[in-house]
DNA sequence: CTAGTTGCAAAGCATTTGCCTGTGG
DNA sequence: CCACAGGCAAATGCTTTGCAACTAG
């Protein structure tokens, strides 16, 4: 049962202000406001705990830092946009169909990653 | 202009021979064999030599080290499967459509990365 | 109280760089 | 010859870990 301390609700408010996967670094900036000395160990040991728990999902892009969104977005199944001016990442809903067509014989399909790359709607 | 030495050419051949996206601790592997004493720096250089060359184009598998691939296989635009066993990245040919749906209002997609999970011929 | 957390500093790992030796052209 | 390439070791940058001090329950 985790201890409710002011690092991890800060750490927690972070990801439901973002509304995007976020970065270590970027949890860190972000937490840091309201916990000025916040530790980026601490940072790495809390995000490794909220996983554990279950309360956030790792979200990768290629050529990025890992970064982590809220557990219950991950459920239903989304994609991300990578935006190459601001570097942040989006979530984007709906998944294209078919990709088993793709497979050579013999190949098992499980899972699939899909990033789509360009300009957000601030940046473009 | 490139000069042409033992550890530059075993490391040509081990990506002509491999036929698919190779990471600098599999090229250092297969190389081994014909420049036993081959470093592990000299992997790096010369992978990015051959970048900047455009010999070689990286391919990126999210939480995966990167992986390069011959030009002139990367030049068709094309997919990567990742086998969760055998931790080896295949090409896939073909791509799926109607990506640009996925985006939100304002957004400008410019490329994109898929990557298929699961078991290869072999694995399977 | 006292076990779980944190901060800080040191350890790890993968990758990069400095520097001097070796060698291809 | 001699400038480019390679080996080795030190430096880097991100992430993890050890440990003593702190604090939530």
């Amino acid at each position: 049962m985790p201890r409710q301390t002011q690092q991890r609700a800060a750490i927690d408010r972070a990801f439901a202000q973002a509304q995007r996967p976020l970065s270590p670094a970027e949890v860190l900036a972000a937490a840091t406001g309201e916990v000025p000395n916040l530790n980026l160990s601490t940072v790495y040991r809390t995000l490794r705990r909220m996983q554990e728990e279950g309360v956030i999902a790792p979200v990768s892009v290629p050529g990025e830092p890992p970064r982590y969104e809220l557990a219950h977005v991950a459920e239903h199944h989304h994609h991300h946009f990578h935006c190459r001016r601001c570097g942040r990442v989006f979530d984007l809903s709906g998944c294209p169909t078919g990709l088993s067509k793709l497979l050579p014989r013999g190949f098992v399909l499980e899972s699939h990653t899909l990033v789509l790359h360009g300009l957000c709607g601030q940046c473009a």
